[in-house]
This record gives structure tokens, C-alpha cells and sequence, in this order.
DNA sequence: CACCAAAGTTACACATCTGTCACTTTTATG
DNA sequence: CATAAAAGTGACAGATGTGTAACTTTGGTG
């Protein structure tokens, strides 16, 4: 029967996704995830046929978190607490922000990845959809200014998370800091 | 005598930023650099003894350029002209913030590129010294909210740059929207 | 024209990574 | 205990990249 696992899906991901930070997407290569899990790479191979549908299928699995995320998110009552949620998911986990693009370099060699990206595509979509919303009752509730593109409110919230925390303010102050500053900008009210 | 040279230093300086950007810090080989110039490797192992060598080289210049437009900036009689003028400056060519943290992954393998990499950390001393005179003049002309700590006004600005203009809103316009956010936040003031 | 030096090339040995296959190990089941 | 299947491995062939050395080309100079 069945001999036991060296790794779960689990480790592998959490393997796959350390080393695509470490090293990039073109550094990230069999050989290097073997050596980390302390397998041959031929184990791999039994599993997933290249590392383009191996880290698709992370991909996937990512986003897929990301999603339910953000509809537990949308599931809250006011803008406030749906704000605040947000910026609460964002810093729990800033690395998936660093990894976003990688998914647009996976070129499609074989069905699996078309599948995958397919998948991806179609995630994205309702991500697109549940972040609109979200700037929707921004605006709605008078919070947004209602002149900007939601790209750019978007844009402003996801690309903000990655200044660094250079002087290591405690993570609360540093988000509440984040937050006042999105809201409130750099300037003074003169 | 000397027989013509097949590649100036700019392009070969240009071929290595539009490389990298492709296919990042590991994904860039002399074989790839060497086919997009129409060379053969070797011609570059003739200048440069590894890949290192040469993406080090390279940052030296791109930071030393980067240096002197600040010092240009620094010049400027007020502050908001800084303002203005720091953006333009970074709008000008955006692509040098996706680069800025590959030469942290140079390993120093030779002699020349010990040298780089303290060059590149004094480049960078200079650099920190002279934004930070600029947040700080932004603070003594009431313009910076004095609580804020530098870093995070720097992080500000230079992460805000990132955001695609997924509207392809012209970008002077797109520049005053990012730059009116960053002064005075997403939220309106009620 | 000969000479010379810089620039560039080809070909080679070596290192590293990919993908596969035959084989081994492990574990549960009858 | 034998059997079977999933999981894992070692070794191989091939592809790709690195670094080097001997050689060729190019262009200026005397």
C-alpha cells in the first residue's frame, strides 16, 4: 500500500513559495526545491511534470486563499470594518504581493498550466469584482473621493504595504500610520 | 589600432537593464545579453570577468546617474519645486525602482566587485542624506506632517510610482492624480 | 605594405539543470 | 508471509550556461 509522504501539498507550497521569493521565478528550479524538501528530484516529478505547472498549481492555490479572503471581507456590514479588515489580511501576509507577477511569467507547455491559468484568469476576475465593490462603498459611504480611478485607490492600498519598516515601529502603530497617511496624505491641512 | 567596438558601454548598460527587467537577477546570462547585442560571449568576458561584475558595474552607473538628478533636485530654491521635480525625475524612468533591490543580491565573488559594492553603499549614503534633506525641508516649509517618520514619506513616494495606470490616463494628469493622492489621501475630508 | 593591438570569434572542457526510467523502499492488506 | 501499489531514488542522456584559450578580424600607424 501506499508508502507515507515526505511532504504534504502544504510544505511543498510553503517550500515553492520561500524559494520563488529567495531566488525569482527563472532562479527557481527543481534542483533547488529537492535539495529544501530533502527529496530527489525525481519525487517531484511524479507529481507535477515541470515547474511551470508546479508553481501554476501554487499559484492557484494562493489566489484561491486571497479570494476567500476577501469575500469574508466583503461580508462585513460598514466600509470601516471592511477597510480595516483589509489592511489586516495585507500585513498577515506582505509576501504574496512580491509574488503576484510570477504567475504572468508562467508560459503554457502543457494542458495542466492552461487549465491553471485559466483558473487564475477566472480568479482574478472575481478578485477584480470584490475589490470594485469594495471601493464602490468607499465611495458610496462618502469615505473615497469619488474623482479617482479605483485602480488608483487600489494601487495606493496594495503597493503602500511594501515601505519598509525601517525605524521597527510595532506592526499596530506602523499600519495605523499606513492607514492614516493613505486616508490623509503626507501634507498638512493648511 | 583599435578595431571598432561592436557595443558602447551605454548600450551594453542599456541591454543589461532591459534584460534584468525581463528575466530578473537569475534569469540573466552573458548567453542571453550576448545574443540580444549580437555578440559573441566571449567578446564579454573580455571586459567583464562574470555576470556580477558587470550588473555591479552597471549599478554603480545607474545610481551614480541617479545621484547627481537628486543633487540637481536638492538645488532648487523651495520645496515644492523639489516636489514637482522628484516626480518628474521618477517618472522619467520608473523601471530603475524594480532594479533597486537586485544589487543587494550581487554576491562578492571578485576583487572589483567588493569595490562596486561599496561604492554603490556610499552612493547610497549620499543618496539617504540627500532625501532625507529634502522630507526634512518638506517638514520646516509645513508642508510634511512633522510625526511622520522620513521613511515612510520616502516609502511613500516611491512606492506610489509603482501603481500601473491601468486607464492609460495621460501622464501628466496621471502624475498630478498620484501626487494630489500622496499629499492629501484617498479620503475626502469631512 | 607590414606591423601591432584592440576587439571579436570558435571550439572546447566543465558545471549545472531537466526529464526519464528502471529499480528500491515502504506500508497496508489478504 | 506474499502481494501490490504508492512513494521515492540513483543513474543516465541531453540541454543549457560558464569560463577559457587559441585563433581571426579590424583598423590605425609608420
Amino acid at each position: 500500500m501506499a508508502r507515507e509522504r515526505k511532504f504534504t501539498k502544504e510544505e511543498l507550497y510553503h517550500a515553492v513559495k520561500h524559494l520563488l521569493l529567495k531566488h525569482g521565478y527563472e532562479g527557481f528550479t527543481f534542483t533547488v526545491l529537492a535539495s529544501y524538501l530533502d527529496v530527489s528530484r525525481a519525487a517531484i516529478y511524479k507529481y507535477y511534470e515541470n515547474k511551470e505547472e508546479l508553481i501554476s498549481e501554487y499559484m492557484v492555490y494562493e489566489l484561491e486563499k486571497f479570494l476567500n479572503d476577501m469575500k469574508a471581507i466583503g461580508e462585513k456590514k460598514t466600509f470601516q470594518e471592511q477597510f480595516d479588515a483589509l489592511f489586516d489580511m495585507i500585513f498577515a501576509d506582505l509576501s504574496l504581493y512580491e509574488i503576484r507577477t510570477m504567475g504572468m511569467q508562467i508560459p503554457i507547455i502543457n494542458k495542466k498550466i492552461k487549465m491553471n491559468k485559466q483558473k487564475i484568469s477566472g480568479i482574478i476576475v472575481e478578485l477584480y469584482s470584490s475589490l470594485q465593490q469594495f471601493v464602490e462603498l468607499g465611495k458610496k459611504e462618502q469615505a473615497f473621493k469619488e474623482e479617482l480611478p479605483n485602480n488608483l485607490i487600489l494601487g495606493m492600498i496594495f503597493e503602500t504595504v511594501n515601505i519598509p519598516n525601517q525605524n521597527n515601529i510595532p506592526l499596530p502603530d506602523w499600519v495605523e500610520m499606513i492607514k492614516g497617511v493613505i486616508c490623509h496624505g503626507l501634507f498638512k491641512n493648511n
